[in-house]
DNA sequence: CGCGGCTTTGATGTTCATCAAGTAAAGTGG
DNA sequence: CCACTTTACTTGATGAACATCAAAGCCGCG
């Protein structure tokens, strides 16, 4: 499987010109025009294919990575060699920024849910850029905390419920922050629903089924249907 | 309970001095002196006595705590109004980070162990001054990866273990980590136990109570004693 | 077609939470 | 200092929640 750092199957540089893009908001704002160029140059744009590997566990670190279009999984090997998914993450969730600062290898796998597309920055001048620009520093502060903190947040949540209140408080998420609509395909399967809220696939599918026939979603294969809501937030709350 | 922002039984504001303060280090090698010395005069050194609250949750962030001495831990209210432990941390664990810069409010409560001291310094002139000076937010974006990155390796890594092999990982890293040496007291009552790895009180106690007679640990209260680390180390490993 | 991966259902046993009851320990007021 | 109250700790019994094991259906792909 691909990398970021191998060869991809199209990258091309360009400048940036994505309004909603952070970094470019952060640069293009408080940059030097000169590093904001420099910055830009050196920027490589790829993209990835579903199921394609964007950034390895323990790999060394050579690029900074943001995330664009598509959908993402950040996941890390546990103790026993299961993987444990920590975030679905959407285009400028950041969720990237976990991985980056905090030691020389890449801490979590990055893995493309959809088709996606991500820019990427090399890592030593990633590190200029952010040792000599005070406002971009503290830009990436902000996003750093802000994504830890959700990623503790959601492990403190899951852990406090049980296993249908897990998948009714998932299926809320992926409704409401991912999809913004009650019917929606699941991009995950059934294992990786297991792995993002720790527990087994036939526990997450049994669940499923027992939601199905109570009448609170609808099920085809990957497609969801969210037909009692009110139903599914009370599970998820008291779960 | 009394937090930093209100009158403490003892503070009074001094230099930094103090030769393994990440923040000094920094500061010293990094700030021009007009600006650190403004930093440090603005420092206030506080103590607390085990079971003070040093920063509640909710409340809004004034100022930007440094542990300096002691133990504490890092918790948070779960959607049911229970407490999860997120960390236990040390002087220098920097974990104070993970609540100062992704919201206006205090994600975590942070509750002193055992008597400590913590440096604090205003909420503003900490922004200024790593909005100001590269190196020192450099610095601080290190450090709060650092932290953040141990606090999902320790959820990911709990979640993959039954009961037995988390109560036995938590007694090793106390071991190891915390106190480097195999017998110590408990900084945490059994109930706080529970809500550091997610369970109930009284199966925390069973099971301390299976490893003591299985001839793995020896427990009197709150003392503990690793008898046999090898074991202990399988049931973590494996359980 | 046949193979392999993902999904589903059922049966079974283990793990864990809950409930109940009792003991030890620690704080409180006289 | 002792009686009293409260809080922490401990053990056992029970049932619910969950994992594991086994087997079969489905579906895409060569």
């Amino acid at each position: 499987m691909d990398t970021i750092t191998s060869s991809v199957p199209s990258h091309h540089t360009s400048k940036c010109n994505c309004e909603d893009c952070f970094i470019n908001l952060i640069a293009s704002q408080h940059l030097a025009p000169t590093i904001c160029n420099k910055l830009y140059d050196s920027k490589k744009e790829a993209k990835f294919q579903q199921g394609e590997v964007l950034i390895e566990e323990g790999k060394n670190i050579d690029r900074f990575l943001y995330i664009k279009d598509g959908l993402i999984k950040v996941s890390q090997m546990t103790d026993k060699n299961e993987n444990r998914i920590i975030s679905i993450a959407r285009p400028h969730d950041n969720i990237t920024l976990l991985t980056f600062f905090s030691s020389e290898k890449y801490l979590y796998t990055i893995t493309a849910l959809e088709d996606s597309v991500a820019c990427s920055f090399p890592y030593q001048l990633m590190l200029d850029v952010i040792k000599s620009e005070n406002e971009f520093a503290f830009g990436i502060l902000n996003m750093i905390s802000f994504a830890s903190s959700k990623v503790i947040n959601n492990f403190v949540k899951l852990s406090s419920k049980n296993l249908r209140g897990r998948i009714a408080s998932i299926l809320l998420d992926f409704a409401d922050n991912i999809y913004k609509n009650d019917s929606f395909d699941l991009p995950l399967s059934r294992k990786e629903i297991a792995e993002l809220i720790g527990m087994t696939v036939e526990n997450v599918i049994r669940i499923l089924s027992e939601f199905k026939k109570d009448g609170i979603i609808n099920i085809g294969g990957k497609s969801i249907d969210i037909v009692d809501r009110q139903k599914l937030q009370l599970i998820a709350n008291f779960g």
